[in-house]
DNA sequence: GAGTGTTTACGCTCGT
DNA sequence: ACGAGCGTAAACACTC
């Protein structure tokens, strides 16, 4: 099966790249925002290497209004702006259709890290990828399952039950206090060292048991939650989460690259703005530069102008595919 | 029934 | 060559 899925996808690599481009690698494809051909049929991405897009052209914030809510896109409803267009050299095509260059690791540490109390559902991780990258309107239940798999299967990501006035399905995901600096190497495409906790079993015990839900006062201690009212914290949040609770914000105050305002290009920040919070509960505020790259040996973007080292990054990725490609590197 | 969460398996790429 | 990290598929159990 996954042969036959290879298989189809080196043919249609060969049929469907125009000539004057140079089929992506396989990793190229999963990694750096390429092609990723699935199913015969499916969408056709073809990136356009005549310019390096901006982060902001892998989202949709500039398309996006408050009322406008991400909808289910199949392949034949995706509006593809044209592939003889897109295809044109001479007139680069946007990448929102193309893989963003993020692993699904990195695409749930920003949808944590951007929501207010660093705290999501599953449903929010996925409407905020959806909201962010419209190539993931695409084929849902593909990446979805990626999605889950990723927050059960990384220590970095700590389940946390609801609390019972906040009814409803699916728990809370958080990042774990420690997993902060996962991607400090500046690459995002790939750790260097998956995130591993021993915290994450005591951490974890509420994942095996309703015996084990967090609300169990046993549990409170062996998972170090907050019970003191001084904290403002609600019982049965774990002390290390951040604002609002007060005092915990301190401990996910690290740098994270994965604000939104660090992902979107300058131009569509202004777009972004409109965005109403209830629909659309990205928070620019918390804004620090998003490295992207490391392993080819260029430095991360650092702190400064942060527009400029977000597009920056994601323009030097494309210069980089360029370059592979135009080397036959690719 | 749909959504959510866990687990296993497999294949790929990358770094050592 | 090998192990690690990642993406994908799938089966299964659980919850709402």
């Amino acid at each position: 099966m996954l042969e036959n899925y290879y298989t189809a996808t080196t043919k249609m690599m060969d049929t469907v790249i125009p000539s004057n481009t140079t089929p992506l690698s396989h990793d190229m494809m999963v990694h750096h925002g390429g092609v990723r051909h699935t199913t015969p049929g499916e969408y056709d991405i073809k990136p356009i290497v005549t310019a390096p897009p901006t982060i902001g052209e892998y989202t949709s914030v500039n398309h996006m209004t408050s009322n406008q809510q991400p909808q289910q896109t199949n392949i034949d409803s995706v509006p593809d702006d044209s592939p003889k267009q897109a295809n044109s050299p001479m007139k680069p095509r946007s990448y929102q259709h193309a893989k963003p260059p993020y692993s699904y690791i990195s695409l749930i540490t920003m949808s944590i890290q951007n929501s207010p109390t660093k705290m999501v559902t599953l449903s929010e991780i996925y409407q905020f990828i959806m909201d962010l990258f419209p190539y993931y309107r695409q084929n849902q239940q593909r990446w979805q399952n990626s999605i889950r798999h990723s927050l059960s299967f990384n220590d970095c990501f700590i389940k946390v039950p609801r609390s019972p006035d906040k009814p409803g399905k699916g728990s809370f995901w958080t990042l774990h206090p420690d997993a902060g600096n996962m991607f400090e190497n500046g690459c995002y495409l790939r750790r260097q060292k998956r995130f591993k906790s021993d915290r994450k079993a005591n951490l974890n015990v509420l994942h095996h048991s309703r015996a084990n839900d967090m609300y169990n006062p046993n549990n409170m201690q062996k998972l170090q939650m907050n019970s003191s009212p001084r904290g403002a914290a609600p019982v049965g949040v774990p002390a290390f989460l951040p604002s609002p609770y007060g005092p915990y914000r301190g401990l996910h105050s690290f740098n994270h690259p994965f604000a939104i305002k660090n992902i979107i290009a300058p131009e569509h920040e202004a777009d972004f703005r409109y965005a109403d919070p209830m629909h659309f509960p990205y928070h620019p505020s918390t804004f620090t530069p998003p490295p992207m790259y490391g392993k080819d040996g260029l430095p991360p973007a650092t702190s400064g102008d942060n527009f400029m080292s977000s597009s920056l990054a994601l323009n030097q990725y494309y210069q980089n595919s360029c370059l592979m490609q135009s080397t036959g590197m690719a």
